[in-house]
DNA sequence: TTTTCTAGGTAGGTCAGTCTACCTAGATGA
DNA sequence: TCATCTAGGTAGACTGACCTACCTAGAAAA
């Protein structure tokens, strides 16, 4: 690699530094070309980090894939709060939820949008696997997310609310999953604009 | 296994059985534990097959993978087409769709219902896979297939057709991942009378 | 001085795919 | 009806690559 030797050339020994760079490179490589498929060895080779440092921060690699969930969970909540903070009453928060996923999907993953980073995640564990619980737990807060903004925009009416939030997280979902077949946002601006429409129709 | 060696006592000696006795293995196992996680020596050993019967039937794993996809995609069809012969004009037709997917996820799999077997084999495989192509060409059928029905309660209007076959379909596809997540049918009995309601709305 | 990192190696397992050598059901032809 | 031929089946060993997980010895940082 021609790299010298010394500290100054080495971004990554600063203390603690490890463990970001392994969930970055984890969370990049899980992403683009599943779980499965990524070894130890490419993780710590992208994350230009030892092999053991990887097991000195997380226990093996399950316990890696459990924090590439949460850790994911989290990015998105983050989008979410960003684009809460823009938006206005009920409706503009059911559409930062959309608006959330939609910048998901734009980040500049190297194969391309994929769809779900933790559904597809959850397709590649095995039945009992705790990470499964986490991935519904995440799809579950979302439509919660969805039906509180929905209290708003129909109160008084909080089974029409849990019935439609309901019904946006279908929408929501399925329009990322096709999104990640096709690697394109298209899918999620139609969902957006059908969302509103429901919205408008309440 | 105190089978005996005479042909009676074999199952699988009939001419041409190993290639049925292997998609059949191959199916349960990928779609109950993941392509990626179900190796040739445990398919060749549920289908009570030889090694190279495998090879002999498929060029590669990779090869059977693409059998298992077009298999699935046809299961489906024949699902539906049960279900469209005892359907009724285009309302029946929709609900016809839903309905197959229902049966699909009511067959006995081993881990319980994991979602659309597409879907799930799409999250696994790699960037420019033929087989995710698959999957969408799927994906864009059955939602052809909503389109072709709503043509027929929407005469004069395929525009109004086709977005409302697309937000059926995004309602399907997300009922589908959630119910995969919590490996009952629930969300898709909810999806299925979402269509219903919408179809009375049109 | 103690902790955390580094590079690189090792152990033990699993993977896909190939090969050899043999067997048998069923079509073919006398 | 009987002998033969052959496509497709059998069992299981084997290769080379790759996997996770752990180890060592020394450098760097706090």
């Amino acid at each position: 690699m021609g790299e010298t030797a010394t500290a100054a050339g080495r971004p990554g020994r600063r203390r603690g530094a490890a463990r970001e760079r392994l969930l970055a490179a984890a969370a990049r490589r899980f992403y683009a070309d599943g779980v499965g498929a990524t070894g130890i060895d490419t993780i710590t080779a992208e994350a230009n980090v030892a092999k053991m440092s990887l097991y000195n921060n997380f226990s093996s690699k399950a316990d890696l894939v459990m924090a590439y969930l949460d850790a994911r969970h989290a990015e998105w909540l983050s989008l979410y709060r960003r684009r809460l903070e823009e938006a206005e009453g009920g409706r503009g928060g059911v559409l930062a939820v959309f608006d959330a996923y939609a910048d998901h999907a734009a980040f500049a993953y190297e194969n391309g949008f994929r769809g779900c980073g933790l559904l597809n995640a959850a397709a590649e564990l095995p039945a009992g696997h705790a990470g499964r619980a986490v991935v519904r737990r995440h799809k579950e807060e979302v439509e919660d997310l969805l039906a509180g903004h929905l209290d708003e925009l129909l109160p008084g009416r909080p089974g029409q609310a849990r019935a439609v939030a309901e019904h946006l997280s279908f929408l929501l979902e399925g329009a990322v999953a096709r999104a990640g077949l096709e690697g394109a946002g298209t899918r999620l601006e139609h969902a957006r604009s059908m969302a509103a429409d429901l919205l408008d129709r309440l």
